[in-house]
DNA sequence: CGAAGTCTTGACAAGACTCAAACTGGGTGG
DNA sequence: CCACCCAGTTTGAGTCTTGTCAAGACTTCG
């Protein structure tokens, strides 16, 4: 069982910048006027760590040791199968935390840093008891679990039931949406996103070579060009089209399963 | 916009019975030791509702005003597309918690009873004051988004990952094992799934065909048999052998990515 | 009894995967 | 400065899993 952290290298402060400005993250659900809570909070995490692009943030099966807050670069959360499969089921922008599973269980996903990585940790327990003095930042990690579980219905959705060209726009519209940090797309902007088709093929179920072939079609048909790691929005409209096929209200309410096991 | 909870009928009492017995779900979460915070959960939930079997318990697009303790009966949480595809997310049991979202967003989700149900809804507004006043419900509350996130990130990789045959194992080995209570199933038990074959298409992300034809061949497989809500777990080795291609621990761990994007 | 919905099966189509090979571009080392 | 290597990307041909369409059998319910 290796460590839950690689502590790379340890940056020469040991304060999280994040926590000081509170711009982001989880740091940001400490009151400004909580001095007390504040101080609490700088005493609570671990020195900041900086990870190089590729390094593994933890492993899959390490004990659940740290609650981590990403202050920089782009992170994958993924999960492995024995055979080599394996599915990112998301990934983790600045201001993101990740890291946490219920009370008693080990990590069943991996993180890994997909470019050079700035990484606030926090000892589990720690946390758990700042969280309980400090109601603010409690409420915060709440609104962050309940987000995860927002999203994760919406993946799941476009996983399960999604063509592969939906698949493929839903992500790279998600993050592209969620990099340029703005609520929609605009046609003619180019946005980083630094990934690899695989990276795509791993988030979306699909092989590299499949996505590849999509992203033509996306050229082709002049949604979005997406190269070297840079994506750009050639026609924002079309790519909402294939991104949200869900009119996200409840316009197919109606839809009834019928009873046949009305008795449990 | 359709109300939030369609209140078929009222039970009689007004009190749900899990609280006073907490021998289950959210209510379990509030001490036995803390009477005022027993009689504070008392009188914040509402009076528990009865769903039959096929009722929307809530719509995707409904604001969240409720959260939902499911108390008997089967649950389902989907997610609808406007052109009729729909996911099932995931199924909630007696004890399951369901409907909160991150606050000031809506449901992008429905809820549907399956089986008739029992459900005792608190007031969203309710239930976080009464979180912030009784620490262990709060406490609970975070294990229950915690667990949900857990299963999710399986169910993600399940679904992105698996073969047909995969899907339907795990969702059955799942369902088993969660119905009957146990960490593991046994060869020779049947367990009662109160689910059509349609059901477990919506929630793997296959054609009900194609669900009848995989689970025709775990049939003659001998690993499992599913009839009319039954589910006869001929093989438990087998269904293990499908259900669980990850190894769970770090077997994998070696597995990295190249970083041709490291700054970002 | 008919109606509706589920389950089952067959034949066929299509989307996605596999295998294989060539091209690209950025590093590395001679 | 060039050759080489490596990983990523691109493309083609063929295969296979899964979806689509169609139709019949079964169950439940009114």
């Amino acid at each position: 069982m290796r460590a839950a952290v690689n502590p790379i290298r340890l940056q020469s402060q040991s304060q999280c910048a994040f926590c000081k400005s509170r711009h982001n993250g989880l740091c940001q659900g400490v009151d400004a006027q909580d001095s007390d809570g504040l101080t609490a909070l700088e005493a609570a995490h671990s020195p900041v760590r900086i990870f190089d692009a590729g390094d593994a943030i933890y492993s899959q099966g390490d004990a659940a040791e740290y609650v981590f807050n990403l202050i920089s670069g782009w992170v994958a959360v993924h999960r492995d199968l024995a055979d080599g499969r394996r599915q990112i089921t998301h990934f983790v922008l600045p201001g993101g935390m990740f890291g946490s599973v219920p009370a008693g269980r080990d990590l069943n996903h991996g993180a890994t840093a997909i470019t050079n990585a700035t990484i606030c940790p926090i000892g589990r327990v720690k946390f758990d008891e700042l969280r309980r003095r400090v109601p603010s930042l409690n409420e915060q990690f709440i609104w962050m679990l309940e987000q995860d579980r927002y999203r994760a219905f919406e993946t799941l959705t476009t996983i399960g039931q999604g063509s592969a060209k939906e698949r493929i726009g839903q992500l790279l519209n998600d993050l592209a949406v969620t990099a340029a940090g703005e609520t929609a797309i605009r046609t003619g902007v180019a946005i980083r996103i630094p990934l690899t088709q695989r990276h795509l093929a791993e988030a979306t179920g699909l092989t590299p070579i499949h996505v590849n072939r999509v992203l033509r079609q996306l050229r082709e048909a002049a949604v979005v060009e997406f190269h070297n790691g840079m994506l750009a929005v050639i026609d924002a409209r079309k790519l909402q089209a294939i991104a949200e096929p869900s009119a996200d209200s409840n316009c197919v309410a109606d839809r009834q399963w019928d009873r046949p096991f009305a008795q449990l």
